[in-house]
DNA sequence: TGGCCCATGTACCGATTGGTACACTCGCGA
DNA sequence: TCGCGAGTGTACCAATCGGTACATGGGCCA
């Protein structure tokens, strides 16, 4: 009659053997999913692939669904961490530090989690309510830095919106077609194509 | 023993009393995708939803993967056809032509087909093999005439791979914005901003 | 008119799913 | 030393899945 699986309510920080657990089981999943995607992940592959049994997924995280809620949070707080990571640097100009963040999200190594992103998205626009949540941030959180960045640089507070908009938008098409067609060069081509047009140096 | 429920090896054309009712029910398969999702699609709510016992889906397209594949195929043809319904305009400057198709192609009506775009593709990143013949097709069947107008309009033929590279990525780019944020104003003033940039107007 | 075949429905099958019940182990506090 | 609770595995459940076997109806041709 009594539940002795309830509970786990987890405070966002988590310390104590418990939460341990809990974030080692997650990354694990993120690399799995990154790996694999997420459309079709079932408790027992993941469970098998990362070495516990499905039992334990429902143990620590209730349900299907808030693992898969964690799983998205968790990518999108990796993703977040990459852009952190790069914007201290000395005195480039804004097309050098476009150009540099281009080529650290398009590392190979992080193809996984890009498709995953695409993936993720797709699910989203679907009202899939455990990615559903990506679509609020998908344009938003990353506005707010390119807009800082942009006036900045002394653009107009009025277009610098508008240009910040289109240049998440842009990189993000460009990463699309990276993944979809692998051909590097090509993209790269286009993405300096564009830095001409939007910085206008050359 | 034998097998009543075969073949039905569909030549291209399909005329005929059987290859209609698969039209029908493929065609009415697409619409209940685009409004309802591809990715947790059953035979039984399909079949449910368009009139028909999943028996029959299975009858007429031997297995739910040639199915799907036939709505990937079908969805993708639509897609097309919308495309070469605006080519042929009087005099218009590259711009509006452009400006022309973001509109048709941000047709609210047509936002369920653009949803499943996405859908598929993160689908198609995935190795979903149903799904896998998309990402061939994703730049290079729309790149050609692209362009071709690039070319058409005087551009350099080494740039105008490059630029029409990348005015697809920033379509895409922003109709995902689009369909994330339903921010229509916002997105549109962003395509204003590429538009000034692409073709140096203002 | 009679027979045949295509279309369709109903009932079923084995596999897989998310989730649960219960037994077991093991380390720590009294 | 005892016991108790957290962590874990095994076995199971109902639901749903794609796919199949079989029965039936209804129109076309001889």
């Amino acid at each position: 009659m009594v539940n002795t699986d309830d509970a786990h309510s987890e405070g966002d920080a988590g310390q104590g053997t418990d939460g341990d657990r809990r974030t080692q089981l997650v990354d694990a999943a993120v690399d799995h999913v990154a790996a694999h995607g997420i459309a079709d992940l079932s408790l027992r592959r993941l469970g098998a692939a990362i070495g516990v049994s499905h039992r334990m997924l429902i143990h620590y995280f209730g349900s299907k669904e808030q693992l898969l809620i964690e799983i998205v949070r968790t990518s999108e707080r990796r993703q977040r961490d990459l852009l952190s990571r790069l914007r201290l640097e000395p005195g480039l100009s804004p097309a050098d530090v476009a150009r540099r963040l281009w080529q650290q999200l398009t590392d190979p190594r992080l193809a996984g989690q890009e498709r995953l992103f695409f993936e993720v998205c797709g699910q989203a626009l679907r009202g899939r309510p455990e990615a559903a949540p990506v679509l609020e941030g998908l344009v938003t959180d990353w506005l707010e830095p390119l807009v800082v960045a942009e006036v900045g640089a002394g653009a107009d507070p009025a277009v610098a919106r508008n240009r910040a908009r289109l240049g998440l938008a842009t990189v993000r098409g460009l990463l699309l077609d990276l993944l979809a067609t692998g051909d590097r060069a090509g993209v790269d081509a286009a993405m300096e194509e564009f830095l001409r047009l939007f910085y206008g140096s050359k």
